[in-house]
Formats: C-alpha cells, sequence, structure tokens
DNA sequence: TTCGTAGTTCGTAAAATTACGAACAAAGTA
DNA sequence: TACTTTGTTCGTAATTTTACGAACTACGAA
C-alpha cells in the first residue's frame, strides 16, 4: 500500500514521450535525426501549420530538452540536443527493452 | 511549398508516444514489459491516484493499441497487446536510430 | 535610417487531458 | 436473494494543449 513509486527515470521518459507525441513534433525529430539541422522557415512551408504553432512547437521540445536553436540571424538554426536524445534513447532502450533479445514474458 | 507531408508512420509513432507521455501511464508499460501482466487492483494500491483515474489512464493505453484487458471477474487482467508493442518498437527504433552505429550527422 | 525578413510572444478560443467522487454494472459469495 | 468485490462510466472542474492572427523584436540590407 505504499504510493509515489514511480521512478524518477519514468517521469524522465514520460516528459520525452509526451514532447514526442504530436505528429508535428515528431516530423521535425526525425527530419532531425537524418538531417543534423533545419531552419524553423523550412519547416513552415514544408508544414501545414502557420509559424507562431511552429515555433510553439519547437518551443515544446526545446523545453523538453529534445533539440536546440541557435540564431543565426534573421534566421534560427535548430538541431538535436545530442545529450538528451542520447538519454530519451537509452530510457526508451529500456521501457521497451528494445534491445533485449528475451521475449517479455508470456501471459499466465 | 507542398503541405501535409506528416507520414503515417509518424502519426503512428506520435500517438504511440502520447499514449507513453504520463508518468503512470509509463510505470505500467514498464511493469507490463517485466513482468507479464497486472490487475488493476494490485496497480490502485501502489499508485497515487483513485481507481477511476487509474481506469482511465489504463483506456488511454488500450485506445493507444498498447495494452489489452482481459475480464477475470470479479477482475480484470492486463497485459501488452504484443503485436502494436512490437510495431511501437520498431517505430521508435527507426525515429530514434536505435539499431544504427552511425552517429546523427554532426550540425553544419 | 528605414525597410524587409524571420521568429517569438501575446491574446484568445476551442478542445483535450487529468483528476476526483458518486453511481453503476458484473459476477462470485453468503 | 442480498451482499461484496472489482472495475467502468458519468458528471464535473481545473488545467493543459493546440491553433490562429496580430503585434512585437532582432537584425541585416537598401
Amino acid at each position: 500500500m505504499q504510493k509515489e513509486i514511480i521512478t524518477e527515470e519514468q517521469q524522465k521518459a514520460a516528459r520525452y514521450a509526451k514532447a514526442m507525441g504530436h505528429p508535428i513534433r515528431m516530423y521535425v525529430l526525425e527530419l532531425l535525426s537524418k538531417q543534423s539541422c533545419c531552419y524553423s522557415g523550412d519547416l513552415t512551408e514544408d508544414l501545414p501549420i502557420v509559424k507562431s504553432t511552429l515555433s510553439q512547437h519547437l518551443k515544446e521540445l526545446k523545453d523538453a530538452g529534445l533539440i536546440q536553436g541557435e540564431i543565426e540571424a534573421p534566421r534560427v538554426k535548430y538541431c538535436l540536443n545530442r545529450e538528451n536524445w542520447k538519454e530519451a534513447q537509452d530510457l526508451f532502450r529500456k521501457f521497451l527493452k528494445m534491445d533485449s533479445e528475451e521475449p517479455i514474458p508470456k501471459c499466465q
């Protein structure tokens, strides 16, 4: 009957997952995982949302620690936050047992 | 200037990530990934939320396809939905480049 | 200095999420 | 047939999320 048993790692993983939990943000993350960096303006051209909304999504990703922005006036260059990206990878590996050969125990 | 370029896979991955985006749900998923199944009642005892709230979270996970419930009156036994769990693993592997040796391309 | 470009911030509105307790449903037990 | 146990559903409220356009900021270019 103990409470508050949710670990720090579960909190972190949930935080990252939440940031990834939107198609637009998933799109941006996948893009950055393969092309090193991108500019906000290029994204707006491709995505079906206005720039202020995109800015909000990028802020979400920034606040979650998954990406970082760098001013290159007059534009802003975004790339992954490599350190936290790695942490997210590790957490998901652990939670999803992604690197394990053993199957999830069967029901019963 | 094309729009609507978000892929079906990105949608799916975002859907799974969203379901994982809460500490309670992450807790349940991790538990089920290592102990095959659990009963709702046992969870309520451990978690700092009332049963109706837990029921809602379990419904979220069910709706996202990550778990499934089976009635074992008067209780309900939950376990992972193995098929979708695997799909989620595969999607995350892809998006997070989890199985790749090559590093994320450097900025610049 | 004025103008244009690129993004962020603000104000706002609609919708979704999270949480609780009360009421309900299902099924085994006394 | 009641009663108990287990969980879901309903009603509600507070908060967060998502989205838009307008206004603003920063900075380079004319």
